[in-house]
DNA sequence: CATCTGGGTTGATCTACATCAAGGTTGTCG
DNA sequence: CGACAACCTTGATGTAGATCAACCCAGATG
């Protein structure tokens, strides 16, 4: 049980009481100079299944997700859709040097937000360089999720692609280490077949009988349709398809 | 033809005579305080094929390609192979504050590359916020880039996915526009059918039966296996799923 | 309390793409 | 020049996952 133990640990290193993890461009876990930003924050909140903003549309902020969960998507013309980021607390939304959002931001379950008017922002960024080495650092860090996700669904069997999203998810979600012992955790799956099915590039039947498959053969318990519990998350990792040591490398 | 013509000509709209094109974090487009990287750069040649790093090697470098065109490549246990960044002149390759390669880096062409050792090039960016900002800009682009990826991995048809990448190379490749008029452009296809297979998460076969599909309706015309010419641009980009005005924001 | 609604499950069938297999073309090297 | 090695094409067949369709369940709502 070792490794699921460890390897949830090391995400979440800092900041352990605060809703806003290290990695996040916020006041909260800062001191000095940037409680310049203190000034220019405000807060949102979104309810489950509310946009936040359209593709296209002109987005005059960028954002830190406090509590919650939203999900960038993608949508072709005939309504095929992707979802192309997956943002839960302490993570960044929007680019600085562009007014409009590139992808549609959606909450994927009751979310608030941290935002700070576009304009101002930059500015800070321009006069703190400390700001934009985070961001960078972030911004990497996105990279390299997203190419671990491309893996996933330009190569993985949708049973892989089930078991790495639920390990992505217990991995990152702060919440569920309160739950663990030796190996066993669980949590709430914070998004719908669908959105599963969005963030995988399956169909949402396809994600119900992969998870029921898992469910019969013992890898999950559930509990209700959202509850779910990892009796053996190395077990699980071995579907995954990853790696043993798997790529964790923020 | 007015799109294809106009779609192409944003992309590379700086430095057009310089190999290393305006995003490049390279000396040669610089001036003032940068030519300090003139001191710690070196140039690196590699044959088309040949194997740059792999996959969690030690990586004492960065570097920024200046001519031919480079693969980031993650492989599976069992060998499946995913595509995950294609580099062509002016791209960046690593990581600042990583010492290994997250990525197997391959040469998909000849290629030459310019290198910064790490070490150096990290004091440097301490010293000079100008060079995080741009590599901040650059892996905003690159992010963006993967997003768009990840659409045509999880729901783009093959032959939508040939289409599209063959338009993102047409727009991506500056050395065609001299061969461009009125919509009708032509170009040597950089990548092999196993290349092109692992870019988009199909096998070979389906690449090559798809290509032939093309040809036979006569949206592309080949010339011996690699070269390509597109009689009608619009038409292609009409096979890519895309919405005609597509996120084509850098 | 009945009914409605938004998720979720499960079954039957279809199909796009993978897989397996054979053969073609081009270039290189003895 | 012959033969080998990359690379590419095409055909026959198999299958994972999509599609179409029915039904279930829990919570909300009048």
């Amino acid at each position: 049980m070792t490794r699921a133990t460890s390897s949830i640990k090391t995400y979440n290193q800092e900041c352990a009481d605060c809703p806003i993890r290290h990695r996040a461009v916020c006041a909260r876990c800062e001191s000095d100079e940037l409680e310049q930003l203190e000034q220019i924050k405000y807060y949102r909140s979104f309810e489950a299944g509310q946009t936040v903003v359209w593709a296209g549309d002109s987005m005059d902020f960028v954002a830190s997700v406090v509590t919650g969960i939203a999900t960038l998507s993608q949508t072709m013309e005939d309504g095929r859709r992707q979802m192309v980021g997956l943002l839960l607390p302490s993570d960044f939304i929007g680019r600085p040097g562009r007014g409009t959002s590139a992808y549609d931001v959606t909450a994927a379950t009751d979310t608030v937000m941290c935002c700070f008017r576009k304009k101002p922002f930059e500015d800070m960024m321009l006069r703190t360089p400390h700001i934009g080495q985070r961001l960078l650092e972030m911004t990497l860090d996105e990279l390299d999720a997203a190419r671990e996700w491309m893996l996933l669904l330009g190569r993985k069997t949708a049973r892989e692609k089930i078991s790495s999203l639920l390990t992505i998810i217990a991995r990152r979600d702060a919440s569920l280490q309160l739950n663990m012992a030796d190996g066993e955790l669980s949590f709430d799956l914070p998004l719908t077949r669908e959105a599963m099915s969005e963030y995988l590039g399956l169909t949402l039947e396809t994600v119900s009988r992969q998870m029921s498959s898992l469910r019969k053969e013992g890898l999950i318990v559930t509990e209700g349709k959202r509850h779910i519990t990892i009796p053996d998350f190395d077990r699980l990792l071995e579907e995954t398809g990853d790696d043993s040591d798997g790529g964790f490398l923020v």
